[in-house]
DNA sequence: AATTATAGCAACCGCCGATGT
DNA sequence: AACATCGGCGGTTGCTATAAT
């Protein structure tokens, strides 16, 4: 036969501890030893505590030496390091850290250092983005649209221009509604209850703070009623198929010509400015939004596999970048 | 001042390899 | 050898303090 139960879980105390529970366990530990034995241990002082409870207020609270809080520097830089190559083995960190446990540190990490590192890594998306705009524009000789998306203000405030629209294939969101409605909350979208654009529009119509529309294929065919409906009657659409991750997207821009804005360009910014205002809040390596149909996010816990890309040089995070961008189909 | 949202953290839960019976 | 618990670990929960509205 096995062993005995190691408690009854129906007549242990839970929640927090008492300075008097602290204070036996720590004085029957300090004179006798934990006996090797943590389950036997809680009858013999008279803790109506169970065995793994006890083990870990002492581990983490009551024995000599431990460290609360008032993490240095160096300790944060050997944390990180060593979640960069090893990952949350939180005992073998805190075992390079003495006094910490291996609590604290995981604790430390999810409510600090992540966030620290996330902010790290999207100041250097920021930089790779900015880079990346800077060499299109070098090569279309034109500085105007990387300033407006430096400043985040949308090319077409203030200059009376009208709205342009984001057309997205059929297939594409039909896999991914979720993702793409959540994306439009995130920048702003919402559904759109104008009753004229509905039903000129078919299904899948959403406005962007008046900004974009993202309806369906078979949208397009009546859409020039719900875009001239929108807007100015003397509109010129130009369409622009790219295949991002095997996701095909048709941007449709109206008249960016009209402000001598290299219409490709504005395209590029504007599908590189959502996914990046997107991603940017909640995920690392912003990567994760437009993967083909299994597009899909890291909201709530972070994954190994999503902070793998810190581990990454600024240069590779930029390649990341670039793997990431939508290619125009045709080209 | 009251209410709500958020951050921080102690403690619990459940899994798994090691080990005792 | 089979079974059951122990010990250790990482993930998660839920309470409390603080900040924001």
């Amino acid at each position: 036969m096995g062993r005995a139960p190691c408690c009854d879980k129906a007549n242990v105390k839970k929640g927090p501890w008492s300075p008097e529970e602290d204070a036996k366990l720590k004085a029957y530990i300090e004179q006798n030893g934990t006996g090797g034995n943590w389950i036997a241990l809680p009858q013999k002082i008279g803790l109506k505590r169970c065995g793994k409870s006890c083990r870990l207020r002492w581990l983490n609270y009551l024995r000599p030496n431990i460290k609360h809080g008032g993490f240095t520097e160096e300790e944060e830089n050997i944390i990180c390091s060593l979640y960069l190559s090893i990952g949350s083995r939180w005992s073998i960190i805190a075992a390079q850290l003495p006094g910490r446990t291996d609590n604290d540190i995981k604790n430390y990490w999810n409510t600090r250092l992540k966030k620290k590192l996330m902010a790290k890594q999207r100041k250097e998306q920021a930089a790779c983005r900015a880079s990346l705009l800077e060499q299109e524009l070098k090569r279309e000789g034109d500085s105007f649209l990387f300033n407006q998306a430096l400043n985040q203000v949308p090319y077409w405030e203030g200059q009376q221009l009208a709205m342009p629209i984001m057309h997205l294939n059929h297939d594409a969101y039909l896999g991914n509604q979720d993702q793409f409605t959540k994306l439009l909350t995130k920048i702003g979208g919402q559904l759109h209850d104008d009753p004229q654009l509905i039903s000129s529009s078919m299904d899948y119509q959403y406005s962007m703070q008046d900004h974009f529309y993202v309806d369906s294929p078979h949208a397009l065919a009546s859409s020039s009623a719900s875009m001239n409906s929108t807007n100015t009657n003397s509109t010129e659409w130009q369409p622009t198929e790219y295949d991002f991750n095997g996701v095909s997207l048709n941007i449709h821009q109206r008249q960016a010509n009209q402000a001598n804005i290299p219409t490709e360009l504005v395209q590029l910014d504007m599908y590189l400015s959502n996914l990046l205002s997107f991603e940017g809040t909640e995920s690392y390596s912003g990567i994760d939004v437009g993967k083909s149909s299994t597009m899909s996010t890291s909201v709530g816990s972070t994954s190994w596999a999503d902070m793998s890309s810190l581990v990454n040089t600024p240069e590779s995070n930029f390649d990341i970048y670039q793997k990431g961008m939508p290619q125009k189909v045709g080209q």
